[in-house]
DNA sequence: AAACTTCCCAACAGTCTTGACTGTTTGTTC
DNA sequence: GAACAAACAGTCAAGACTGTTGGGAAGTTT
């Protein structure tokens, strides 16, 4: 009765669930415990699959942790494109950019992220995968900020700020990491969006 | 004279060198392998000194690296002040101002701390070395930079645009940790000093 | 000079991590 | 339905790292 069995799980489904529970995990692992922390045997642990199953999906630390950066940076993208999507128009407008670019450069997944940057700085296999896709991330955070501003990048300067205003809030993110101070932050984002919101003003007439 | 006097160092000094040879070397480390990669063999090799003696003077990895932390922070204490005394006056000062901090912010010392700063995120007893530090070192750079820049900070948001600005280099820093664009960071620094410049001088009348 | 402290050295035990290995179950194909 | 391949499970060995132990050398004090 081979022909009538159409809704076993496929191994395909299988393999993709247990990826994604994989890579999930490590994602978490890194967050909670740092790079040098997420061991193998934990991630597997925490995934709930055996260390097995892991070794047959990934067959070396580096295979999973490259396939993690790759799914964070999908997440990413994801996550930016969907707090763009609820934001205010008007007045207030800079500083709700402001305000959910800040919040993701504090949240769990920034956090994930500096850690392999971190650990890429002095990991040549781990650089290699990390270089080119934060590089992506990068850019299609500065052209989702540009549009979300209503900038006029052609002018001269406005490029400059808006990259001033993406490194601001990375490092308003990495001092978050081990400092957590939301008034300071919201001080500091209420004060940049007056400044940046009459210099690009003034920089296209 | 005596028969066996080949060279008469007294203990003081030996331990003195001693300590020092190895915070350095930890802190070479630190910048080349990065907080895991620094295990105390390690230093201890590169330090040239014995593993026992090494155990001698810090009888744990954690007595290393907060002795290491300490050194840190004071060396990046006087690296400021140095470079601060070597700024011109005038029309480019602001500009100066930020070039010496974005030099800071992307110097070995830099690095250094930026390894010991997410290492202290998951682990509590380094935590407790590098917060109280950091934050001196923190209101110590504030501090020197109101006054460099020449800034009134009872004016209302001027005490928020000198921690834009550091929260700004330190972003800068760390994109460079992974993609060393000097060029780039020095465009934005142009902008940001031409703005910041005109806010300052708004706010203060 | 002798007792005493500080400093230094080398080998060792215990723990943790990685990836290799063998065996079992499940899905696919002929 | 039988052969085959993929997915999964658990154990093991090699290597690395930390911190301990016991002994010996150099410096200080009385």
């Amino acid at each position: 009765m081979s022909s009538t069995a159409p809704a076993r799980v496929p191994q395909e489904e299988r393999t993709r669930v247990m990826r994604a529970r994989l890579l999930e995990a490590t994602v978490e692992c890194l967050v909670e415990r740092g790079f040098a922390g997420t061991s193998t045997t934990l991630v597997s642990q925490r995934a709930g699959v055996s260390r097995g199953a892991q070794l047959h999906h990934f067959p070396t630390k580096d295979a999973l942790v490259v396939a993690a950066v790759e799914h964070l940076s999908e997440v990413r993208c994801r996550e930016l494109v969907a707090a763009a999507a609820a934001l205010p128009t008007g007045e207030r407008r800079t500083r709700a950019v402001l305000g959910m670019l800040a919040d993701h450069f504090t949240s769990p997944v920034f956090t994930a992220a500096l850690e392999l940057w971190v650990a890429a700085r002095t990991d040549p296999g781990l650089l290699g995968a990390v270089a080119p896709l934060e590089q992506r991330v990068g850019r299609e955070t500065h052209r989702l900020t540009v549009e979300l501003l209503g900038a006029d990048e052609l002018a001269p300067g406005v490029r400059e700020l808006v990259q001033a205003t993406l490194d601001l809030v990375r490092g308003l993110g990495l001092a978050d990491t081990i400092t957590d101070d939301a008034r300071r932050r919201s001080r500091i984002l209420d004060e940049w969006a007056g400044v940046l919101d009459a210099a690009l003003k003034e920089r296209a007439p």
